[in-house]
DNA sequence: TCTTGCACCTCTAGTGACTAGAGGATGTAG
DNA sequence: CTACATCCTCTAGTCACTAGAGGTGCAAGA
């Protein structure tokens, strides 16, 4: 077995190094072999979870849906229900966001064309944000 | 002069007391007038001042660049270039945000629509997550 | 007047998911 | 053998709040 220093499994994972300490102290990664001099050691396996999890983060995954989804990789005979509830729930997660972030980006656009380029007292940028009430957007 | 409450002022700018309180700690919001018996009584002015603020976070303005904001809002014979500019950067920020939620979207979806509804070792919600190099999309 | 009960006060600590830094040990290349 | 990178643990900081403890103020009903 070729030991895996926990940099090389940064590297290989593209999760940083005091992350992956990190999620080995919230139980997401179970604790490596340690070395003569007490540094972590990790398998091939463990660079897989780690992939997986920064996939899952990047996905905007919370750490408990993860935890979840780790639960069910690891134990692979079970229904796969709870992975596609986790998936959807996320999926209409992103949709309520995508919608808002528009809605957001309408009225961003309408302060930025809005600005006279001239003095604050004639800018609608700030003009807008104080006062809600010209807000026709309800994304919040 | 009728004395605002923090309570009436929560309810009126829609800012929560505990983040008013932590507003004026962090310098967003200056420290009112006490009553007698030592309690915040806030002017009218206070009141638009949160609702600005409360606007500008629902829009997703950090705390620093509304501080920037409120600067400006105070002087208001000032240029607007740097409203503008702070508007426009969070434009910026929003229109990417749109552009990577909406490529994970597609991934979810390809995640949700390839579930087989059996048990995990077939399921590609675990599966698409495990193996990033199936993700087509370049939202991270 | 008393009491009930809500709203207010300050202060500390917790949240999520890391990130930064101190201070020291280990491992490797020249 | 000596640099120097990498590793170790531990604590504290980030952001924008939120929760809770323990105590005070105030207005209305009995």
């Amino acid at each position: 077995m070729k030991k895996i220093t926990i940099g090389d499994a940064a590297r290989q994972s593209g999760v940083k190094v005091p992350t992956i300490r990190y999620y080995e102290s919230i139980g997401l990664l179970a604790a490596p072999s340690r070395s003569e001099g007490n540094q972590r050691s990790y398998e091939v396996s463990d660079i897989r979870r780690l992939a997986f999890v920064r996939h899952a983060r990047e996905l905007g995954f919370e750490v408990d849906a993860i935890r979840a989804l780790l639960t069910l990789q690891d134990d692979p005979h079970q229904s796969c229900a709870s992975a596609d509830a986790i998936a959807k729930a996320r999926l209409i997660e992103v949709e309520q966001r995508i919608r808002s972030l528009t809605a957001l980006k309408a009225e961003l656009e309408t302060m930025v064309e809005g600005c006279c380029h001239g003095r604050v007292d004639q800018c609608r940028v700030i003009e807008i944000l104080a006062d809600h009430g010209q807000c026709m957007h309800d994304h919040h």
